[in-house]
DNA sequence: AGAATGACGATACAAGTGCAATGTGACAAG
DNA sequence: CTTGTCACATTGCACTTGTATCGTCATTCT
């Protein structure tokens, strides 16, 4: 038998170069070739480890779910409160600096993409049921009970989602973003249970770029 | 000189054409000769009336914008004060029925679209841009003070968005979208200045479809 | 040492892409 | 009736796409 490599790392290696051209350049460019390209190597070994096209992407939309939730478990002020956790949770989904802003623009070409593509709207949906119910549980324990959990987690969850989706797109800033999921924080919370804004208390207006 | 024909009412047509594409298969499949199957006319005419994919494009995102507004416009519960107003413009943006949902899906399309195509993302600002400024402004004349208006409108139209988002993949119900936006509106301005929920006064936990 | 097997690389192919060039026909002004 | 001009249709081209097929080479077990 030949040599033996891990599967999963050549994957994921491949699942990156995937990622990188989708943000750069769109979902739309995304093809076996440019990312064989992108990972520096052939069209043939991509086609070994993935035997479709399709495969690759639900393959690809694994690994940043992964990523995202691997980085909220090693985020410290996860153990301050419920609060804090849901904050840690929702930052974790907004594009605050370069590394997000690339899984950003990943994410929003994939929703697009689910609509065509019902083993991805699946996947979608499951890691958003995942957020929510915590989102949901959490406000139950601490949240001051004037709203209904359920429906403020539907509220924090979309309210993020459009959030990225301005800033991408260069309606807001990243700040002005951060500051008003702060104020909504506020409000299913009953007080601001964040700790690290060490910057004007007004908050940024730095408008758009 | 020959036949004289409305350039604007074919393009249209043309328009019409690639938003019906671009919803039910997606951006990805939307191509000169699909766009052309589907409006029943050659690819040689699409070609006669856009120059270039791109233009097609720019032009199609034109026509929803402009029917949004339309409908806003011909929207009579606009005139029920600022609230009302606010509501309408974002209830517009919401997939509530069968047409709303096709345009989400090109909206959301096109916001992935705009990621790699400046012309697209400048458009798009502009849109958003527009509705930012209105409802700051319809905040600032009745809204209960406690929060700043520019923050608020942002947070009302990415709530709109991402809401539309979860909606079209599946997440959640359009009932409880748009009760989720109620509870929020009636967050920024002081009362439930809504009429029109004859329902269920505890909003409908139709939960995930 | 020999052979088997897994990891690739190269190539082929049908289908589809955007775009350019060129044709064709009708209709209105002269 | 001619003629110029606009609205389309056709065809072609160079290219990219996903996928299938086959070749090759190294490595590891016997």
């Amino acid at each position: 038998m030949p040599k033996q490599v891990d599967p999963h790392e050549r994957r994921t290696l491949l699942a990156d170069a995937l990622l990188r051209v989708a943000a750069t350049r769109g979902l739309m460019d995304v093809s076996l070739r440019h990312v064989a390209a992108e990972a520096g190597v052939t069209a043939g070994m991509v086609q070994h480890y993935f035997r479709t096209k399709d495969e690759m992407m639900v393959f690809a939309l694994d690994v940043v779910s992964a990523r995202v939730q691997a980085r909220l478990e090693a985020d410290p002020t996860t153990h301050d409160g419920p609060g804090a956790l849901v904050r840690a949770l929702l930052v974790q989904l907004l594009p605050v600096d370069d590394d997000r802003v690339l899984e950003g623009r990943v994410a929003i070409a994939f929703h697009a993409y689910a609509a065509s593509r019902p083993a991805v709207a699946t996947r979608l949906r499951e890691d958003t049921r995942g957020m929510r119910a915590m989102i949901a549980e959490q406000i139950r324990s601490e949240g001051h009970g004037a709203l209904d959990p359920e429906q403020a987690a539907t509220g924090l969850l979309s309210l993020v989602e459009g959030l990225a989706v301005h800033v991408l797109g260069g309606h807001v800033t990243a700040d002005h973003a951060v500051s008003t999921l702060d104020a909504h924080l506020a409000m299913a919370f009953g007080h601001v249970s964040v700790l690290g804004r060490p910057d004007d208390p007004r908050h940024s207006r730095a408008e758009h770029r």
